[in-house]
DNA sequence: TATGAATGAGGTTTCATTCAT
DNA sequence: GATGAATGAAACCTCATTCAT
């Protein structure tokens, strides 16, 4: 009967589902290591058994938990990557990260609670990682088309900018002013700081019109 | 007779101060949920009794460790406070902040682990909290001082920019180039935008009027 | 499938009878504070962690091992306030004292070796307590209305009479003559002294005259 | 130099008493296995070291408070002991057992607390079970010198009596009237029951008049 | 698929006791 | 005689996980 086993389908994706969300929750708000297993059976309202059904330990949980959030943050990324310009590219690259930070907020909750921690990160494999340093590149890429000198530094100062506003976003969502900071960060970086203020790289500055 | 008075201070002062050192080393590596207090035990070389007869819970050695390390990070503002002139305090405070996380990588590390978890941050009690409200009442009144425009807003960009800085750099302290990147920092904010510069975006929006 | 609801309740009655009666016997034999809850877990021949699944800690477990003693012992006592009249309700609350403390020995153990201590009364909540008072209004009232003159105070000495009566019983079960010591206690408060027994205080007198 | 190994021998005597003297209150108040060294210790005073000097263990330490205070119990049932006729001594008994335990009411309220332990008892030794016996034998002999038929029983039937009211007073020394209740006791048995209401026992009231 | 009773290793903490001085 | 830092076994309790149904 097929249609039972679509039925079957269905409540599989639906269950393990609740259990990653609930799980997602709970180890935003506490912390993966201080989040019993219980207490994420208890709020997701299902039994013990059928977490281990689903899941074969906690940390395989965690796991499927940053999995499920990672694919909507690179589909995001990818989104930025599309626009015409390298400008317009790094504006979208920026807003985006600011709207999946808002969207995910439990998910970087999470990371940035865990990202300290070697054993767990190791334990999660290398894709938090490799994601981090996916992103540093990018940026720089951006930075280098738009004409930035230096992109490889500039890029590392963006990035801890970025970091550094959507972790104080997550700490205090109902007043920090995310976006008004976004747009003045997106203006800042719409176009390579003008030469005449820098004396010093001359000479950069006529490497970046040649590559204009 | 018992031991000089003189003794038993050293005595106590040097066993309080393995555990406190032992356990921030072991918190910032595995985190504090997941720091068993016989680890601290063992790797200190002492019985758990003498843990407890110092501190009477793990939670207490925790905000024993946060309240040895915040002595050394007031102190350090602090000197920067006294600089002469605002755009000197403010470089100071910059660089302060770098020397900081690199004397005290596993406090940082500690702190930036934690401070996502509103239970543990609850437990430390609000000093953590006001301590990061002042930075950036700090930050901000360097920057007014030094004749930046919208300077609420100007510190919470810097302030974000050093926190992502420290926690890079905490991530991988080889490698990370932190002098470099506050270098430039500082000489970005070395004075404030000249109104001249303003200008940049009229011609923006021209060009954004020749493309329509 | 799961397990049927019945099969649960039975399993969880069972566990949770077992512990209740294997606690009883070990507070009874060493006393509540000195019984490690390891100690009852493997009397019992179950696991730490299943003790705790029942019952939220040792002393929630002491509440329970006093609620179940209870339930059997105020049945007692509302069969002995069924019969007919004054002196045969006193008679049976006597008989009915003497038959509780034997087939509950160790919950009498248990509660003569806890009640003197008033952190553990306070604990176990104001339910002991309200019991003894409730006893002796009981007397009070059996012996008023079986004629007796001050029976507060009368009730007073009865109380503690019988209170003295078991405890030594369950002292000394094997040997103690509790039915024998009840059976002359029913009789002597079977009637009222009769008013002319008091004329034995002046006989003695007169007798002191004569020696005088 | 006699003087100072006099000193010596006060200041061991006193260290010795308050370490007593606080045990017993404390044992009292929370029960033996209760009570940690730790609050003896700190209440009393003095450091840990000094307490292990005096009592090589927390059992040596019971022991000698048992035997502290049983030297005064002692002392008042001799005086009791010493009295002309067997129905003055039989009043000075229960009278004395009244006194003394409003005197050393931490100690009764220790004993009773402990003597439903059979472990606790067999470590304090054969003194306490004695003395219990020997309060029995006291009370028959006295009994039956006095004329009272069946002296064995009536004996149990006493010390029950008075066992209990020791200790209901011991539980609300405030209000428990123990003084007119002893007294009401000591009324009562200044004379066997008089013959006439229990016929059975004509033959031994013949006796009794003999030994008149 | 789903349950929940049950496990047991290991976590935090307590406490009787020792020992250098 | 006296101190108090230090010990370590054992106490209470938690929690990831299993398993019969």
């Amino acid at each position: 009967m097929p249609r039972s086993a679509a039925l079957n389908r269905e409540l599989r994706a639906a269950s393990r589902g609740r259990i990653i969300e609930t799980a997602l929750r709970l180890f935003a708000e506490r912390g993966y290591a201080a989040t019993p297993v219980d207490a994420i059976v208890s709020a997701a309202g299902i039994s013990p058994g059928l977490l281990y059904h689903y899941f074969p330990s906690k940390l395989d949980l965690l796991r499927a938990v940053f999995a499920a959030s990672m694919t909507d943050v690179r589909a995001s990324f990818a989104a930025a990557d599309a626009a015409a310009t390298p400008s317009v590219r790094l504006a979208a690259l920026l807003r985006g990260a600011a709207a999946i930070v808002r969207e995910h907020r439990d998910f970087w909750t999470l990371s940035y609670g865990l990202r300290m921690q070697r054993e767990a990160m190791a334990a999660l494999g290398p894709s938090l990682a490799e994601w981090t340093a996916e992103i540093h590149r990018t940026l720089e890429r951006y930075l280098r088309q738009a004409g930035w000198p230096d992109a490889r530094r500039e890029a590392l100062l963006l990035f801890a900018q970025i970091d550094g506003l959507c972790q104080h976003y997550v700490l205090d969502p109902e007043r920090y002013p995310i976006d008004a900071l976004v747009a003045r960060l997106v203006d800042r970086y719409a176009s390579p700081p003008s030469p005449s203020r820098r004396p010093r790289r001359a000479a950069r500055r006529s490497d970046s019109r040649r590559q204009t």
